[in-house]
DNA sequence: GATGACCTGTGA
DNA sequence: TCACAGGTCATC
């Protein structure tokens, strides 16, 4: 599943190999995939003939700078992959196929060099838009501060999860690393998020970096410590994970460790 | 703040 | 055959 290090593995991909290569055509097959109003027509105005220079991230958007100062909004969903030149980029997700599949191309670019950029999104979660706001995205979770963190939680009733998973509030982390950072925390998912103190939202905050080097090393979101499945035992204390829902989510956690 | 809808591949 | 996965958005 696409979270932080998937979007960031997707974006370094992009920066290597898809910067400073004119665009000859753009590829819009599914217009359910163009969002917030976008275009087929307005993509073509913006692109054709121009060239990526950067490509940015924050939380799970990333940011394609054009050479004219436009910029191009993608975001991967749920099962979202960025190819380049016949590549899947990135890490294998768990839950989507890696399977080639040209139906599955939602958008795409031709380069002026015979190469091809692909969006592929089996379950079409993902889009694409201009001039993304990024104001609607909370500070991005690889970079999150102490301070960051605490001005997050701060008065939020709402569970502790739901508050890392919402992106306003922190941008990038999702349902597995949510659960994992919490699993290593030791706080339980369904806590009010004011209800955490001082000395646990320092352990989070060490947990969601250790959490996202740790896994960022490993391969990806999937590659956590918490199982998620009842019939492995909580690694760290031998005691029986639990299953619920929280903030909508399916929510793996440690009722011996996590309080 | 919580819930359901969107979408479709996967596996029980 | 069908519940489930889950990021995001609309709606309650």
């Amino acid at each position: 599943v696409p979270e932080i290090l998937e979007v960031e593995a997707a974006r370094q991909v992009l920066e290597a190999r898809a910067l400073h290569r004119p665009i000859d055509s753009v590829f819009t097959p599914d217009t359910w995939f163009l969002k917030r109003g976008t275009t087929a027509e307005a993509l073509r105005d913006a692109l054709d003939g121009r060239q990526f220079v950067a490509a940015r991230r924050r939380g799970k958007l990333m940011l394609v700078d054009v050479d004219d100062g436009g910029v191009l909004g993608l975001h991967l969903g749920m099962s979202g992959r960025v190819v380049v030149d016949g590549d899947a980029a990135g890490d294998p997700l768990v839950y989507a196929s890696n399977r080639p599949e040209a139906a599955w191309h939602r958008f795409g670019l031709a380069f002026v060099d015979s190469g091809q950029f692909f969006l592929r999104d089996p379950r079409r979660l993902g889009g694409v838009e201009l001039e993304p706001d990024e104001s609607r995205l909370g500070p991005d979770a690889l970079s999150l501060t102490r301070a960051q963190l605490d001005r997050a939680l701060a008065a939020r009733r709402a569970p502790v999860k739901a508050v890392l998973m919402d992106q306003a509030r922190i941008a990038g982390l999702g349902n597995l690393l949510a659960d994992e950072a919490l699993w290593r925390a030791g706080i339980d998912p369904a806590r009010p998020a004011v209800a955490v103190d001082a000395n646990e939202r320092a352990a989070l905050h060490r947990a969601i970096r250790s959490t996202l080097r740790t896994l960022g090393r490993r391969g990806g979101s999937h590659t956590g410590d918490l199982p998620r499945s009842l019939d492995e035992p909580c690694p760290r204390d031998g005691a029986a994970l639990r299953r619920t829902k929280v903030g909508g989510r399916t929510t793996y956690w440690c009722p011996a460790h996590q309080r």
